[in-house]
Order: structure tokens, then C-alpha cells, then sequence
DNA sequence: TTCGTAATCATGCAAGTGTATAATTAGGAA
DNA sequence: TTCCTAATTATACACTTGCATGATTACGAA
């Protein structure tokens, strides 16, 4: 019996970095953090624990590696809903706000994730950072989107009246994207992009239904 | 030598039961669950570590406890604000607005704890159930709030709307304390207040600024 | 084919975890 | 005062944690 059966395969670096970390978020996503020790983690992701040890510095790196592609993931999936629709502002904006308020962006087990970092997020410098960054991106591109519909109906704003709508804006589909992650059932299907798309239409004075309607 | 110093001190059940609640949600303020071990809680609170199993069933069982008791404090720190004020309708939702989006109840370690919570929220049906209770007695002050200045302004809205539009502001105000709460640097003094307030008066269509401005 | 080496695994260790148990002791009752 | 009892502590135990170390082994290069 020279090789029967080989006792395992070697694989590109970047395959086993991507498993560990997928192992990690949907650990985290399901249980919290608390449950992503290194043995669960290796046996989601079907490797020994040394895994590990050898693709990241740490099982902290790993944490980290998995809450910067979790926000990176975020950000692509609301950015292809606006980017998709080439068409007027409203049209944008509309799309904007019903990607980010519709599975997969609303998801149990997303809004368990970004829970589950927050903690890591408020003491570790790194985290902090990939944070502020996703935050502010996703605010920037609503400012952005938000200034367009204003001005293609005439109503221009101040930078700080921009500023603030963003702002809101954001809280709004924040707070919807929280609440329907965390209690599902007490919303429709649909009732959440509906609701968001009249709130942030009632924020800017702007009537989005219609464009909201066709996506 | 018969008795110099005593050695410990005997308390009343409560307010040992209160030390130890205080001693776990400052711990998971500040470090996350995962820092809220029972030595670390014991030590927090000055007292052996066996007290936690006896004055509580379990660990779990003070950690529901520590949440339950966090909540109720939330909820009632946002009453105060909405009933202290007994003017007109618009006062009271303006007040009850600027309440929730202030300090004591925006704050970093408030929203520290609430997203260190919110893994056991998912699974452990007594907490769940606690976090349903919450969120509805919110969401249904503001909504009666809501009705009030909307009838007193001669809109009255149909039940349907109503739900809508106390489920948006709702969203808003979670939205503002979640951002506050994380990135504090962020906003500017009383920046959050006002944008609350401008938010919710124009999702309801009905101009807040004066009545907040008195606050 | 042979061989080197890097990827992978198996095992062990010290520290930390929640819980159980028995030993103390404070503080009121008799 | 002297006990009695329940509150409190101290200690121990079984288990899990992250990490380190050395033994395997797949797979390309020569």
C-alpha cells in the first residue's frame, strides 16, 4: 500500500485564506464571536488547526482579515445595485436605497456580523479604521447620489444641509437594515425597501416611489 | 485575637444582585461578552467569584439579567424625557426625540452592550423575547407621539401609515444612536439632536426645529 | 524516478473557562 | 453570652482556549 488514498490536498494559499475566513464570518454570523475559536473554525473550514496558525500571524489576524472582506462585500453588493442602473438620479438613488435594504444586504446573519465586530472595532486600531472607511464610503455615495437628485429637480443645497441629509439618510437605512436583520418577522417582504424608499424621499423633499417601484 | 476585622460584609440579596448586574454590563460596555468571565465579574463587583452562582442559577442566567435590567434602564430613560415635557404634542415628540438621541442613552458603551447582546438575542428565547418587548414599547410611544402631532395639525393618517411612518423614525433615531454610539467623533455637539429632529419632522411632514430648539 | 521542501497534520501545553463542593464566618435568635 | 444558619469565601475539577512544536506527506523540480 504505497498511496491508497491521499490524507490530504495541497492547495493555493489564497484558496485556504478564503476558506478560513468564510468558516469565520458564517461562525460569527451564527453563534458570535465567541464561538469563532480556532478548532471550530478549522473543522467549518475542513482543515486541521494548524491551518491557521500558518495562514494568518494569529487568530486575531484572521478576525481581522474576516471584518475587512465581510465590509468589503457589503460595500460591492450595494454598489452594484446603483452602478446596474445607469438611468436618471432617481432612478439611482431608488436602487441604491432597495439594494441595501433587501437580502442579501438584510440578513440575519449580517447584522449578527457586524454586531459581533463591534466590540473588536471600538479597541482595535486596524478595525477601527476599515470602519470609519467603510462608513464614510457608503455616506459619501449617498451624499453623492443625493446631490444629483437635488439639483436635477432644481433644488440645489448647502454643502452642510448636503451633509446632514446624507447623515440621515443613512440612519434610516441603518435602523431599517438593523431591525429587519434583527426581527424578521416583524416586517413584510418588500415593506422595508418600501418604507425606506418613502423615507428617504420625505427626507429630500422628493417624491422616489415610482422609481422605486420598477426595480 | 477574636474578631479584629471582619472578613466580608453580609448584604441583602438585592443589592448583591444589583452589584453583580452593574459589574457585568460595565465589563461588557467596555470589553464585549466575551470579556464578562465570572472571575472578572466577581472581581469587578468585589466579591468572590462563588456569589454569581449563588445568587444566580448560572452565568446565563445573570447575563439575562444584566440585559433585561439594561433595557428596562434604556426604556425608562427615554419615558422621562417624552412625560416630563406635557405641553403640546409636538413638544413631547420633539423632546422625546432629542431624549433618545443624548446622552446617557447615546453613548459608546450603550451601544457596546446592545450589540454584545444582540448574538445571545438571537437564540436564547427569554432574551429574544425581552429585545421584542422593548423595541414594540418603543416603536409604539413614537407612534402614538406621531399620531398626536399629526392630528393636532389636522393630517390625521390611516392606521397603515401610522405603522409606517413610526417604524421610519423609529429607524432614524436608532440609526443617529448607532452612529453616534460608534463613531462619536463623527458628529459635532447636539449635531445628532438636530438632524434628529429635522428627520422625523420630515418624515411626518410637520416642522420639529422650533419645538426642539427649547429643549 | 528521486528528492527536497513547504504545506499540512497530530499532539501537547499552559492559561483560562464555568461549575461544584466544602470550609469559613457574620450576624441575628435564644 | 452561645449557637445556628445562611451568606460568603476558598479551593478543586473537568473542560476549552490559543499557541507551539515536531512529525507527516503531497507535489513540483531535477
Amino acid at each position: 500500500m504505497s498511496d491508497s488514498t491521499p490524507k490530504f490536498k495541497r492547495e493555493p494559499a489564497e484558496h485556504r485564506r478564503e476558506a478560513l475566513i468564510r468558516a469565520t464570518l458564517s461562525l460569527i454570523a451564527e453563534k458570535g464571536v465567541q464561538a469563532a475559536t480556532v478548532r471550530a473554525i478549522a473543522a467549518r473550514a475542513e482543515v486541521s488547526q494548524g491551518m491557521i496558525r500558518h495562514h494568518f500571524s494569529s487568530k486575531e489576524d484572521l478576525i481581522t482579515a474576516a471584518y475587512e472582506h465581510h465590509m468589503d462585500r457589503l460595500t460591492d453588493l450595494t454598489s452594484a445595485f446603483a452602478e446596474g442602473d445607469c438611468s436618471a438620479p432617481v432612478a439611482r438613488l431608488a436602487a441604491f436605497v432597495v439594494g441595501s435594504l433587501t437580502p442579501p444586504v438584510v440578513d440575519a446573519g449580517s447584522v449578527s456580523l457586524w454586531a459581533g465586530f463591534l466590540t473588536k472595532v471600538h479597541d482595535d486600531a486596524q478595525m477601527r479604521e476599515s470602519h470609519k472607511r467603510t462608513y464614510y464610503n457608503f455616506r459619501n455615495r449617498l451624499e453623492a447620489l443625493n446631490a444629483a437628485v437635488l439639483n436635477e429637480a432644481g433644488q440645489p443645497r448647502s454643502a452642510q444641509e448636503l451633509r446632514h441629509l446624507a447623515i440621515a439618510c443613512n440612519a434610516v437605512i441603518d435602523g431599517l437594515w438593523m431591525e429587519g436583520g434583527v426581527l424578521p418577522s416583524a416586517f413584510a417582504p418588500d415593506e422595508l425597501s418600501e418604507i425606506g424608499i418613502r423615507s428617504v424621499g420625505a427626507l429630500l423633499g422628493i417624491d422616489l416611489t415610482i422609481a422605486g417601484q420598477q426595480t
